[in-house]
Parts: structure tokens; sequence; C-alpha cells
DNA sequence: TGTAATTTGTTCGTATGTATT
DNA sequence: CAATACATACGAACAAATTAC
């Protein structure tokens, strides 16, 4: 059963219940299956599977009570769904207990040929810049860059500053809806900047992707690159 | 400008104009803007855009022509659409001349709890697994393990080997249409099998995604776990 | 309330692989 | 190369806590 050379058995089976954990596998019950069940679906003695349930007990993600059995106890992953009315806040809001986006600069530039493109503007138009972060239960969890068109937003940054949310910082500007037009999903390695933001160690993967938000009229409202760690955040998106 | 240690400007710049192919931003006209433009729109100096449009052309990405402008030769990545709709084969049909499936294995299994689950089959109930693989003008470009509901679809592997691709396979047994349930994505590290299987090196990155697909009446049909290299591939989603 | 079934916790033993000395 | 120590993996049996009927 040995599938990787130089990993331990139980390492192996620990991460796959860790990603069967963020994938939301067991939500139903909150429990994962008896330790006997466990051992018989991954091919192993039973043993092995609880050397693997106490690394995951020693992370903080399972508990076992003797008799009753073993409760998930928090997630390792936070998982982002994608689709036309993705809301970030609402989104991972019952995964996390603190949550909390932070302005962190703004500006007015002319935008480059990418986010004048993605905007549909013309050469010349001004844009308003936002770099922002959100943590997760004092995690971070993401580190954007958004652009607006500045002639409908100007003001946006002290509105989402105030807020901490995209969603109530548009609703000021007479926007109660918005549609995900697309999501670029890509990964890359860590960059140094990354590493200082989102408390990554060299190596590390971040995920990447372009958004484009329009209004319900169709028209660009905002366009975000945007960076996880791969190691806390994963993707769902649902039809 | 130089916001990077350790990378040059010109690489700084090269990288972005192979992220904005990969993301489609010149298709329209399938030519980058000039290098006068380009140079403005990224605050450098024309000699350093020729910088990387040459590293480009080494990658045979673009294609200067004096007089005329810098063509885009070839996508870097392929970018797969995800969406209810998703066909694998169609939707990176434009992007490359040659596009192959390959039957790697095929068996009979009594499926883990985890595909059973998001089969909806009960314990005990077997499933139809197959491994295979897909390649884009001789490149890797994707390795899946897909499991399907043996009582339906026994004999699939035969169906899948000869057509190489699931759509038509999927017609073989009366599956006009069926419709993607769910993606997760996610980002690893290579593990020893990628690195063989997908041509990569050690440490790079694997995106894995976790589907669903179903019949028309929202049964089950497919679950497929995929692996794709990170440094050739990229996902949209479109709403 | 009592009893059986279920589930985790613990302790033996045996064998194998890995790293160090 | 050998000896040693340590981690890993499997098997069997039993104890203790909890749940279901």
């Amino acid at each position: 059963m040995q599938k990787q050379k130089g990993v331990s058995l139980w390492r192996q089976i620990s991460d796959r219940i860790r990603a069967n954990i963020a994938a939301g596998l067991y939500d139903a019950s909150g429990m994962l299956p008896a330790e006997t069940m466990l051992a018989q679906e991954f091919g192993v003695n039973r043993h092995t599977v609880r050397a693997a349930l106490a690394a995951l007990a020693q992370e903080g993600i399972v508990r076992a009570s003797q008799g009753r059995g073993t409760m998930i106890e928090r997630r390792d992953k936070f998982d982002f769904p994608i689709g036309k009315r993705t809301r970030f806040t609402e989104g991972i809001g019952d995964q996390a207990r603190d949550l909390k986006g932070v302005l962190l600069s703004a500006q007015l530039e002319p935008g480059s040929s990418e986010v004048r493109h993605r905007l549909g503007l013309e050469p010349g138009d001004i844009v308003v810049k936002l770099d922002g972060m959100r943590l997760a239960d004092g995690r971070a969890v993401s580190r954007s860059t958004m652009w607006f068109p500045c002639d409908r937003f100007t003001g946006i940054d002290v509105a989402f500053s105030e807020t901490g949310s995209i969603t109530k910082a548009l609703a000021r500007f007479g926007i109660d809806d918005y549609l995900r037009e697309y999501t670029e999903i890509s990964a890359v390695h860590a960059e140094p900047e990354d590493v200082a933001s989102l408390e990554l160690t060299p190596g590390a993967i971040v995920l990447v992707t372009h958004a484009l938000n329009t209004d319900t009229a169709g028209r660009p409202i905002q366009y975000a690159i945007t960076r996880f760690p791969a190691d806390r955040v994963q993707f769902t998106i649902r039809s």
C-alpha cells in the first residue's frame, strides 16, 4: 500500500483524512468513521489509523472520546466557494469565528493596459487601486489588489476601510447586487512579498485568482488579483 | 519599479506578459501591443520590454516581425474552463493542435468511503476505477483517477480506451448530456508520482481538482481526482 | 434500569525498515 | 560491515466509556 517512498503510512493516511475534512466529507455528522472502519477502508491496521488520528489530534483538527468516537474539532483549510454571486465574507462565515478585512493602502492611478482592458476603460481613464487582506481567526487567508473605475467609485477606499467588506462598501455607492463575471485560478511559488504578508515559508504555494465583478447591467465595477496560501485554502465551484 | 528583490525587471515583465497571454488578454488581435506602448504601461524603458520579449521569443511564445509587430505564437498555459457543462476536450480544443486521452489502467474495486459517499453508493457497492492522462501537443497536461458506479458503467474502460474521450464513452451508455455538480480546487507540491507522470521537477506545483459529474436527473455518474502541472495549466470559471 | 453493541484506550508480542554509531 | 537504537506496521486480546434498545 506504500504508494510514496519515504513517507510513512500513518502520515499518508493523516494527510488524506485532513483533506477529506477540508473537503467537507464528514460535515453531515461532524464525526469521523470508527477507527476500525477507517482501517478497513484504507486497508491498514487499526494501529496505523490511530497513529494518523493522533497526529491530527496533536494539530487540533480532531478530538477522540472513548466510547463516543472521533469528532472534528476544526477545519484545517478554508473552503472558498466560487460562483455567480460569490461573496467573500458570507462564503466562509461559518468556517471561522473571527473574520476581518483590512485596508492596507489606497491610491488613484492610471490603470495599466491589463486593468483597463478588464474594466473596459479607455486609455487615460483613472482607476482606484486598493490593497487589502483578510484574516480568519487571526491567520491571513488572502491578500488582494483591487481596481475600481474612478468615475463611479471615488471614495470607496474609505467605505471599505470603515466596513471591512467590499459588499458593504459597494452598497454605499448604490450597488445592491453584483455578479462574478469570471475567475481565473493559477498557482505559483510564494514570492518574498507573499512570505511576508501571508506568513508563509519560502517554497510555499500561493493560489492566485484574477476575478472580475460586474453590476447587474453587466458593466465592470471591480477587477481583483488575490493571492491565497494554498496550505490553508481551497476553492469549490458549485453549478 | 523593482518591486521584488532578486528578480530582474525584464524577467518580471516577461512573466506578466506570459500571464496575460495565458489569460487571453490579447486574443482579439493575436498580437501584442507595440513595444513603446508596453514600455509605457509597465513604466520601463523600451529596451527592458525588448529584453522581456526576447526571452518570450526564445521560449517560442511570441514572434516579432520587423515593421509588423509581435505576434503570439503559442500559449504557454492551457486554460481549462470550468462550468456546469465542462467538457475536457472541447474546452481546450482551440488551444492545442494535438489533443489525446490515454487509458493507463482500469479495474473493478469496492469503493472507499470517500468515493462511495461522493457517488451516493451503499457500502459493498462496486465501482469501476479508471486511470488516464491527457496529452496536448505531446506534453502531459493532466493525470486523472476516475470512478464510475459499476452497475451502470461496466465496460466503460473499453469505451474510453477506444474513443479517448469521457464524453464519447458515456454516450455509448446512453448519457447524451451530463453536468458538473461541483469542482474543488487545491494546490500541493508534486509527489514523486507526479514528477514521473507529468514530467515535472521536484518542488513543482500540482493543481488538484476533485470533481463530480451527474446525469441530467442529478444522479452521480463520475467522480474524478485530477492533477495538473501548475506551470502549464490554469482554470477559468465563467458565470 | 439493565444489557448488549459500539467505540476508543491500552498492553502485550512479532516483524521489518531506517538511521546512527 | 556489524551492532545498535528507534520508528514503523501488523495482529490479538482486553479494559473503559458511551450509546442504543
